[in-house]
Order: C-alpha cells, then sequence, then structure tokens
DNA sequence: GTCGGAAGTTTTGCATACAAAATTAGTTTG
DNA sequence: CAAACTAATTTTGTATGCAAAACTTCCGAC
C-alpha cells in the first residue's frame, strides 16, 4: 500500500541501466565505443557490481557485445546487421499495423490523426528533428495500439539498436517525400481499418527505410564501422581502418 | 590461433547463464519459482557475483522477473502474455517463412523435407516425444533458412520463453492432426517458393497452437499461474491460490 | 628500423565482506 | 486465540579486494 512515494532505492543496476541504454540510443556513447568499468563506475558514482549487471542485461538486449576477458563495447552493426535489422522490424510493424487497424480505439485513432497532421506541418517546414520525434511517436503509438505488450517491449528493445544510427541518418529530399507520402497513405488505411493492406504499408515503409539508411552507410554518411556480429563468436574481419575501439572517459 | 582447447575459462556468468536457462526452458525451475542466490550459487559452485549477472541477463530475455529487493523469479505468463507472445512469433515464423521460401538452399530444402517424413513417422506412431523434438527442429531449420541472424536469435529468443509451457502440452487426436497436416502444406509451400503462401501458413499454424495451448490452460491441463506480467512494475494481482513463489533447493 | 619479447601497468572476472531490506519467529497484549 | 509489535534471521544489494588475463611500454636483437 505504501507504494506511492516509495522508490528511495530505485536500485542501482536498473539506473546505471537505464542511463547507459540513454548514453547509447542517444550516440553519447557510439557503435565501438570501449565501456571502461572503472571510468564509468567513477563517473556514474557507482561500484562496479552494479555497472556490471546493467552492461549485462545491455548485453542481453543486444546494445552492447561482449568480448570475453576484454570488457563490452557498444554494438557495431555490419551493413549486414543493419539489412537484417530492418527487415525484421519491418516484420514487427507490419504486425503491428494489421493488430492495430482491427483493435485501436476511436480515441487513440484521432491522436495518431493528430500527430499526423503536425508531421506533415514539420515536413512542409523541413524541420527535420520534430519530423523525427513525431515519425517516432506516430510509429510508437500504432505499436501501442495494437494491444499486444510482448510485441510493443520486443519492437521497442529491437528498434533501440537502430535509433543511434537513425539518429544522424538524413533523407534526401525524393526520400523524404516518398517516407511523407507513405505516412499519409498509413493514416489512411488505419483510419479504414484495412488490416491487410496497412500490413502491407508499414512493412514496405520499413524496407525503404532500410534502404535509405544502407544507402547512406554505403556513402559513409554514417558513421557505422563494421565490425563482427552482436553475438557471433568470431571476431569478424574488419576493413582495418576505423574499426579499433575508441577509449571513453564519459 | 590457439583457439583450439584454449576454453578452460568459459566466462563464468555465460556458463551460469546458459545453465539455469536450460533449466528454466526445461521446466526443472517452473514459472514463479524463487532464484535464491545463496543455494544457486552453492549448487552451482560459483560465487554469487557471476550468477546474478546470469540472471540479469536472464531477466533481459524475459525468461525471469525481477522483484526489487527481492530477488527474481521465474517468469510467469498470464494467459494474455501466452496469448501475446504467440501472436508475436506467429509474426515472427511468417516472416521467416516467406524468406526461407524464397533463400532457401536446395540442400536445406532436402534436410527439412526429410526431417518432416520423420515427422510423419513420429506421428504415425503417436510418438510425441519425437514429434517434438523433430517439430522443434523443422521450425528452427526452417528459421535459419531465412538467412536474417537478427530474426533467428530473435525468435529463438522469444520461443524460448514458451517452451517450458508447450513441454508439458498435450494435444487432442483432432488438433493432432491438423497441425500435422499444415506441416505438410508448409513443406509443400516451401518447396514450391510459395512466399507468401508460406508466411500466411505459418502464421495461421502457430495461432492455432496458441489457441490449442490457450484451451488447455483454461482447462488447468498446463501448469501455468497466473501472476504478473514479465516487466511490468505492478505486481498485478493473482486468484491467491498457487501463485505464491514455491522454493527451490536445485 | 623493425620485429620480438619481457617487465610493468591496466583491466577484467570472480570472490568476499558489509549494510539495508525483507522475511520469519517469538512474544506480548487485547 | 488473534492481532500486532519486536527481535532474530535470512536474503538481497552494493562495495571492496584479489588473481588472472590483456594491454603498454621499453629494451634488445637482427
Amino acid at each position: 500500500m505504501a507504494d506511492i512515494l516509495s522508490l528511495p532505492r530505485p536500485v542501482l543496476h536498473q539506473a546505471v541501466a537505464l542511463r547507459l541504454r540513454q548514453r547509447i540510443i542517444e550516440g553519447q556513447l557510439a557503435p565501438g565505443d570501449k565501456l571502461n568499468e572503472r571510468a564509468l563506475s567513477e563517473s556514474m558514482q557507482v561500484s562496479r557490481t552494479p555497472l556490471r549487471e546493467a552492461i549485462k542485461m545491455l548485453a542481453a538486449e543486444g546494445l552492447v557485445a561482449l568480448l570475453p576477458n576484454r570488457g563490452a563495447v557498444v554494438a557495431v552493426m555490419s551493413a549486414q546487421d543493419v539489412a537484417d535489422t530492418f527487415e525484421l522490424i519491418a516484420a514487427l510493424e507490419g504486425q503491428a499495423g494489421e493488430l492495430a487497424a482491427q483493435r485501436i480505439t476511436p480515441a487513440a485513432l484521432a491522436e495518431v490523426q493528430a500527430l499526423h497532421y503536425e508531421m506533415l506541418a514539420a515536413f512542409t517546414r523541413r524541420d527535420l528533428p520534430t519530423y523525427y520525434r513525431l515519425n517516432a511517436l506516430i510509429h510508437s503509438q500504432i505499436n501501442a495500439a495494437a494491444g499486444n505488450r510482448v510485441l510493443t517491449q520486443t519492437w521497442a528493445n529491437i528498434n533501440a539498436r537502430l535509433q543511434a544510427l537513425r539518429f544522424r541518418s538524413n533523407f534526401d529530399e525524393a526520400k523524404w517525400q516518398r517516407a511523407m507520402a507513405e505516412h499519409s497513405q498509413m493514416i489512411e488505411l488505419l483510419g479504414a481499418r484495412d488490416a491487410d493492406g496497412l500490413r502491407r504499408l508499414m512493412a514496405t515503409h520499413l524496407l525503404h527505410k532500410r534502404d535509405a539508411v544502407l544507402e547512406l552507410m554505403r556513402e559513409g554518411r554514417l558513421e557505422a564501422r563494421f565490425v563482427g556480429r552482436l553475438d557471433d563468436s568470431s571476431p569478424a574481419q574488419h576493413d582495418g581502418s576505423a574499426a579499433t575501439a575508441r577509449k571513453v572517459n564519459a
């Protein structure tokens, strides 16, 4: 009963995991960065024990990779990893779209539509930060409207792996227009409760995003380094240039 | 180069995580069981530190739930959780089926077909354990044939949450026959490389499994206790009967 | 000058120690 | 006898200590 205001001990390892997760998603800790335990624990004012527990959780989430006897680094995704991850998210959002079209409440639908118009405004102003924020919000709300908490949780988890990437990615005008058009169609299908149509559209929408990001990666306009896979045993070959882990003092 | 036989330190926390994961999947640690750190660390001959790190990983995987200041318990899934999880797996396997139909190599296809005939044999003998083993193998190989490691990894992760359940579930004859028929159709569509058809079939196949399991749960023929969600903040109401955490001495 | 190797340093991984919280037991009181 | 308060015990959460592995640095040999 005394649950109100009774969180003086937010359990250190959870708080640390949260902060680390945010730092990774926001790009303060970039892919390939080494997670030095002593430095991080000092900067966060905690001992290494809860820090290490937090790192293990992030590793299970796929955000960091554990190198046996060599600590942890922020996960680095190869082009293949990025492609695979977008392919998976396309499936997840497709499913979310199908379910949302069937299950969304009128109120939630109205809210998504409102956000869509806000996004149209941001697009018209070519206000990229606002556009991104609203884009993420809309996708998130559609996922929530699917009414499947396991799906939502999984989607958020996988999505986090890409957020560090997308944070810096910039569409060219043509791709941006197409994305915006797809969004308009999404809202239409959602309003019409066309489950199958929305599934298909959301999947292709995500695959288009995949192509856009991969193109940016190929052009080197994303700071993605090409090293081993998340959970692969082999460290994999890297191109020998920018792949070495950078030190970070945070 | 000296990688051969150079694994005398398999990193304790990973080994512990592996063992715990197996115990949970195999049902030796049942949903709701409390994970007593001292007891487990003694039975596994390790200190509490790597054990706790392993538990944190399993928590991130959704196999155990962390109760602040009260340790960890094997995750307990409500009927809603089970339904949601199957719905998600249906989407994942649907996607895997679509991709596998496009990408599977002739050799892998032949192997899956061979396994299918073995499964038919087991079905004809009503040899349930063998049937289950082959069923899992076939689904696993189709997932692998999709050629998307992130999808495969995610599928395996989510699937693990249900394995403890399915381990004990028993189809009635009619449902078993339908499942077998669906499998035959799967192999056909896979051989015909009908991507869209296989996607649809695998999704419905999984949804049928969902219904079967939910029915068993309702009949109480599965030892599923109805407590809170995996990662929910609220402990949720339980029916007050068998929901209390059992002690476990490993 | 480069390659190789040995000593020193840093860093990780695990075990132990200690404090706070929760659980249990025991006792008292109504 | 039940409820409730309190003391004892257990259990979790965090910090610290120590050994092994990895990384650096420096020196010498070729």
